[in-house]
RNA sequence: GUGGCUGUAGCUCAAUCGGUUAGAGCGCUGGACUGUGGCUCCAGAGGUUGCGGGUUCAAUUCCCGUCAGCCACCCCA
């Protein structure tokens, strides 16, 4: 063996890329069917577009590194800064709101997991241009059906929504300062996977009275809009803090989704920044990693290219939707896409068949034969596991008649076709 | 980047206490089968037991290192 792949990277066997061009299909038909356009950016950026932003402790997970010409690069981590550049370059060219996706590879260094790599393909839809809850609603609504395109139901999928405005507006109300939300967005975060008296420790760490950091808990505790329309309720500025949410979920339900949906402020999502409404997709069976994952980002186009535009998109990684799809053991194998496989008796037929061949495929026609004299037997069997529908035998006889046996491969029933007609590409 | 577990044929796995030529099924190639695939039978190819070192008369087996994979952190495209 002359090595592998480097760690994180996959080899796309004719099995597996059947299976990603799958993937691709069903993410083009759905962003197709919500009226999104795709465009795509380079995958080798300038490193400032993501070290700008993103601080350090991305620059550690990047690939990058100097090219020739001197100029400090990296692959693409994300999909977002290069769309804001784009978005940003022509912005008032563009009428609002946009509508793109794109399907970039994404690279990120860092030490690979189940549904983790070091490359990814990344369907990514944004709404740009648009500050309005509808199009959070609009978002995350593609986000759910691009599940239910993969035949997953609400039994398989959910997504859990949140608002930073929201986690805002409660955590002052109780108490909080600002300098404090952030250590308490990382304790919401993890209030799921992380015991309790660590998460307490961590916010006496930072400073956060007992009593403050009881209210951290209970707003990691609110599972429903009812329950966080509650505690907003108390609050001052609650009103206007959860309308959005509200709204967008609102929305959701009445394009017949809300089956698929619930409010969980324990949503937080790394990004530093997301400014509205974050969501992601999980597997119900809660063994995966997120499928999928996005929120509102008003301010981003705006520090990376000074235009003022309102933006909301998602991003959703092939490696944990592919690890779905195979686990409900759907086939995906490349598709033998053989019309007919041509089959030379002797030797003096591999000529005819060779012409065959060729008009065949100028017609369009999918053919293939063997490539050196073999027994009918074996050129039958390459022909079965090829996949082709239907075998066309030419041997003496069939040339001395003018006609060809045509053969099904499913069936085993064959019968004879005018040469004339087999030339055409009609075999019955 | 840190820690734990694992590593035998293309795949799934065997190999007694450390014991001499590392096996099986599937897959692959050929044959039985010189004008008809799928079934059956036979044969073959394919291994530096991840790699390197150490202990030992002897290492797939024990020890160390390294690489890779998995898992948990970190982080979360």
């Amino acid at each position: 063996m002359q090595g592998q792949a480097l760690p994180g990277f996959r080899d796309f066997y004719p099995d597996d890329l059947a299976l990603r061009n799958a993937i691709f299909a069903t993410w083009r038909e759905v962003a197709r069917r919500y009226g999104f356009q795709e465009y795509d950016g380079p995958p080798l950026e300038p490193l400032e577009l993501y070290t700008g932003k993103s601080g350090e402790e991305i620059v550690q997970q990047l690939y990058a590194f100097e090219d020739k010409g001197g100029r400090k690069v990296a692959l693409r981590p994300e999909m977002t800064p290069t769309l804001a550049r784009m978005v940003g370059a022509r912005a008032q060219a563009l009428k609002k709101p946009i509508r793109w996706f794109a399907i970039p590879q994404l690279f990120r260094y860092e030490r690979q997991q189940r549904g983790r790599l070091r490359e990814h393909f990344q369907l990514n839809m944004d709404i740009i241009g648009e500050a309005g809850p509808a199009a959070d609603a609009e978002l995350i609504a593609a986000a759910i059906d691009t599940m239910r395109a993969f035949e997953f139901g609400p039994a398989d999928v959910h997504a859990r929504i949140s608002d930073r405005r929201v986690l805002r507006t409660l955590l002052l109300g109780g108490g909080l300062t600002e300098a404090q939300l952030p250590t308490a967005f990382e304790v919401i975060d993890k209030s799921e996977r992380v015991p309790e008296e660590a998460l307490a420790e961590i916010l006496e760490k930072a400073g956060i009275g007992k009593r403050e950091a009881g209210s951290v808990f209970e707003v990691a505790s609110f599972r429903s809009l009812d329950a966080v329309s509650a505690a907003l309720a108390k609050v001052k500025g609650g009103e206007d803090a959860g309308e959005s949410l509200r709204t967008t979920v609102a929305a959701l339900g009445t394009m017949g989704l809300g089956e698929f949906v619930s409010v969980d402020l324990t949503i937080v999502r790394g990004l530093a920044y997301y400014t509205g409404i974050v969501f992601e997709l999980f597997d119900r069976g809660k063994e995966l990693r997120a499928i999928c994952g996005g929120g509102r980002y008003d301010n981003l186009i705006k520090e990376i290219a000074g235009i003022d535009l309102p933006c909301v998109g998602f991003g959703m990684g092939d490696v944990v939707l592919g690890e779905l799809l195979r686990e409900r053991q759907k086939a995906f194998e490349a598709p033998g896409q053989l019309d007919a496989f041509l089959v030379a008796v002797g030797g003096e037929d591999v000529a005819p068949v060779l012409t065959l061949a060729a008009g065949l495929r100028n017609r369009g026609i999918a053919v293939e034969y063997a490539l050196r004299n073999q027994p009918i037997r074996k050129q039958l069997e390459l022909a079965a596991a090829r996949g082709a529908s239907r075998a066309v035998i030419i041997g003496p006889d069939e040339r001395k008649a003018k006609v060809a046996v045509v053969r099904d491969l499913k069936t085993g029933k064959q019968h004879k076709v005018a040469l004339t007609k087999v030339r055409k590409g009609v075999f019955k």
